[in-house]
DNA sequence: CCTATCAACTTTCATATTGCAAGTGACTTC
DNA sequence: GAAGTCACTTGCAATATGAAAGTTGATAGG
C-alpha cells in the first residue's frame, strides 16, 4: 500500500506520498467537487492524461481516494476522498494561506475551502454524505 | 524571482515553488536548526549534493531563505529562513500531523516543532534572534 | 451498416528532472 | 608539501514528466 520511505520523518514520509508536482493539485480538484475523469482532466493547469491516470492510481493505492463505478455498460467511475484524503484539507489550507500572503495576484479562497473541515468532505460509509456537500449551496 | 505559474490557484502556485521531492525536506532541516551546507547534506534521507545546491539556490531565489557568509578566507555560508520561509511552518506542521495520524511508525514531533510559531524561527533584522532559538534548550 | 462521438484511459516518444559518483578550488592542518 | 576539509560543480545514467495520438466500449445519427 505504501512505498518505501526515505526515513521515518513525518514530513519526508508525507512527501514520499504526495511530494510531486501534481498529486496535491488533483486532490485540490476533488475537494472542489470534481469527481469524474474528464472533470479532473479539464483544469486550468493543463495536466496530461497519462499523469492524471497515474496520480489517481497512486492516490487510490495510498488510500487517499476511492474509485467507484457510478454506472455500467459502459462502466464509468467517480473518484472520492477517503477519510485519510479528506484529512489533507488542513495541509492544502495552509499552503493556500501561505501563497495568498506571499505571492501576488493569486485567487482568493472560497468559503467552503477556507472554512471547511475535513469531515465535511468525507461521506460517512453507508450514509448520503453527498447531501451535505459544502460546495453545493 | 518567481517562476512561471501554472495558474493563479494558490495551492498550485505554492507547489510551483516547493512541489518537488526535496524542497520541503531542506526547509524542514533548516527549521531544525541546521544552517550549514554540510549539516544540510548530512541527513538521514541522503540527498545528493547537486540537488541540495540547486534547492538552496531556488529557495533563496524564491525568497524563502537567505545565504550569508559567517566567515571569510575561506568564505563559508549559512542558510537562514526569511519571514517568508518561516511562514511555511504551519504547512510543515499540518503535513507532519497528517503523517503521524495516517502512516504507522513515524517519528513523534518534537515540542519546538509541534508548538512552534513562525515568528520564533525568523530573527528580526538587526536583532539577535538566534538567542531565542527554540531548539536550543 | 457506417461514421461520429464520448468517456476513460494507454501508448509512444521526446524532454526534463533526479541520482550517483567523481572532480575542483580555496584554504588548513600535519 | 602532502593530505584533508568544505562547499560546491560536472558528467552521465536512470527515472519522471509532457504532448499527442491511439485504444476500447458504448450510444447516436444518417
Amino acid at each position: 500500500m505504501y512505498p518505501q520511505f526515505r526515513s521515518p520523518c513525518p514530513v519526508a514520509s508525507a512527501l514520499d506520498l504526495v511530494g510531486d508536482k501534481w498529486s496535491l493539485v488533483v486532490l485540490r480538484t476533488i475537494f472542489a467537487g470534481r469527481h469524474r475523469y474528464n472533470e479532473l482532466a479539464d483544469i486550468t493547469e493543463k495536466i496530461s492524461t497519462n499523469i492524471l491516470a497515474d496520480r489517481l492510481a497512486r492516490l487510490e493505492e495510498y488510500g487517499l481516494i476511492t474509485k467507484r463505478a457510478y454506472q455500467h455498460n459502459p462502466e464509468r467511475f467517480e473518484y472520492h476522498l477517503t477519510e485519510r484524503g479528506a484529512d489533507f484539507l488542513p495541509v492544502l489550507q495552509q499552503l493556500a494561506i501561505w501563497a495568498r500572503e506571499h505571492i501576488p495576484d493569486r485567487w482568493s479562497l472560497p468559503g467552503w475551502f477556507a472554512e471547511g473541515t475535513a469531515r465535511q468532505f468525507y461521506p460517512e460509509p453507508g450514509t448520503e454524505g453527498a447531501a451535505l456537500n459544502p460546495r453545493a449551496g
